[in-house]
DNA sequence: TTGTATGCGTTATCAC
DNA sequence: GTGATAACGCATACAA
């Protein structure tokens, strides 16, 4: 890599006048800035990142550390916060925590030495669920801000970007309810330890209570593959009264779909299905799954910009942003 | 941020010593070394990232530049490297290209100053559409190390960990055609402008000409959503005879299964559905397709490693690496 | 208009 | 066993 030292070198100038040049100070005379940059273009000088991050102690990067990225909703979230990051011109280092406390809390201890000016994170289950989350304050307490996004720390103060998981599904049930004249709706789930799983399983509670109607929940606890389809389906030949399956995440519903044309039960006149989706979640069933789609890019989007405002600007109050979702309805019951 | 002068000051000893003993030097008292880490650990010290790369001139950081992150496959590799790169104590800086040229180009070079010690990429697809890859040869020539997957050019000598694309689909092919005596073998292709693409199509050309059979591609020329279904219902209409679907791509597939059921098509008895897919895939269709498994994870594991190897030891030769990918047979046929 | 000196935080060499 | 000094590459206050 070509340096300073060296363009000085080759033009007999020192090297301050050589960067002057290259920053276009006016103190600079036109000949030596044209001689000095048509060098530097000759040589393909690049200002050497680290040393300027080392003089200026910023990164200009951001620390993403999600729960995962083969679930399509953080891969769609990454997809924003790098969008924006980039238009910042920020660089984003990528962490995953695999659901896992220890992977979390070690990918935040060692970005903190000066690696990034912050970060944007998604909790992990297992952070969540055994309610640790002592350092992510250490983090924020030693100054570097930090993002949550969906899933968050409410004892936390820092910025938030969350999705409206109460509204969405009160709203979808009601839908339901009122919309497609369903009684008996099942909600089906295998996230309820996650702190969105409570606010949806609260959100389809809340509507059914509100309508006078009773509760109805499958917890799935983590099933894989055919126990997935097992269970949904013995629920569904044993209670054949359901006509609404509301899915909380993004694949049970799917499933629902194709279980109950196993069962010959007919979709969508007998029986409603709505589950969580992401852009292409619609081709994936026949007849098409009515999804609550949240807007995972914006998601993105918002975090990363909200966060460098919060880095450019440490005397901001903490923000929390919701960002609405979207009930996209398969095209029968439009 | 605590520093070493920091230490050393309060310590009322040099910075040179206080670097030592906490890098355990021998020529440092058992005393003060004692000393100086306990006030280290209390002040939560560590050593700045930033220095120590201006200091040794290596990031310990990988640049990862991918053509999206939302499509299972990407994501799954980018798993794979994460995990690679984590363990060997690398850190990535993930950038999207989202299929362009411009942004593709844009990211290698603006990673080229010391951000990076080396690049794992895959080539995105309107640089390999237009053959434009004069940003990743420049790349390489300036001694930064390069690492291709999946979509490579062949042009290009350095490391490359690709999928075995022809032989796979040979494979599914042969398998249809021997095991499950399909003579009607329609391919489903909608990424026939890709490396990839071609490769995969060749697999099942090569194939149907080994039996004598006549090959029948429809192709999807990027249509979405409901043009997918609609062309590949239509065709399915109007070619009663067909007896396999071979999909090139982890979505048609899917979509023709559901297409095939709404024509009342008996599948698997009359109709055989391969397509690719990912960990999840086949719990999205029923009866579960089959699919070409490509071991993205793998795929990412193996190129960081490569990477890795290559950052450390300049001289090694490039090497391609192939890894197979597996076909899970749906269990009706199995 | 140009050059010199200093410092960012770390490590390594050398002197005491 | 400890400390002073230089160097990585860059930016800038200050001197000439």
């Amino acid at each position: 890599m070509t340096t300073l030292k060296e363009l000085a070198a080759l033009l007999n100038i020192s090297v301050s006048t050589v960067s002057k040049a290259l920053n276009d100070s006016h103190e600079i005379s036109e000949n030596t800035r044209v001689r000095v940059k048509e060098l530097a273009t000759k040589l393909n000088y690049k200002p050497n990142r680290i040393a300027q991050q080392l003089k200026t102690n910023k990164s200009k990067t951001i620390g993403v550390i999600l729960p995962t990225v083969t679930n399509p909703f953080f891969a769609e979230v990454l997809h924003g916060i790098e969008m924006a990051a980039t238009n910042s011109d920020y660089d984003i280092i990528v962490c995953l925590s695999n659901e896992t406390l220890h992977k979390e809390k070690r990918s935040l201890e060692l970005l903190s030495n000066g690696s990034v000016d912050g970060f944007i994170m998604a909790v992990a289950r297992e952070s969540q669920v055994k309610k640790n989350t002592d350092h992510i304050k250490a983090t924020i307490e030693s100054k570097l801000p930090v993002l949550m996004f969906d899933r968050v720390v409410n004892s936390i103060e820092c910025n938030k970007v969350i999705v409206d998981d109460f509204q969405s599904v009160y709203d979808a049930t009601e839908h339901l309810i009122v919309k497609e004249q369903r009684k008996n709706i099942l909600l089906v789930s295998n996230i309820e330890e996650l702190s969105v799983g409570k606010l949806r399983i609260q959100g389809y509670t809340k509507a059914l209570e509100d309508y006078n109607l009773k509760p109805e929940i499958l917890k799935l606890d983590h099933a894989v593959d055919f126990d997935v389809e097992k269970k949904i389906c013995d629920y569904l030949k044993a209670n054949r009264s359901i006509d609404a399956i509301l899915s909380i995440d993004h694949v049970t519903g799917i499933v629902a779909i194709n279980m109950a044309k196993k069962l010959g039960i007919d979709i969508p006149k007998k029986l409603s299905i709505v589950g969580f989706g992401y852009e292409h979640t619609q081709l994936l069933s026949s007849p098409r799954i009515s999804i609550i789609h949240q807007k995972a890019h914006k998601i993105g989007e918002m975090s990363a910009q909200l966060l460098i405002d919060n880095i450019n600007n440490e005397d901001l109050k903490p923000r929390t942003i919701v960002v609405p979702s979207e009930l996209k309805l398969s095209d029968s019951v439009k």
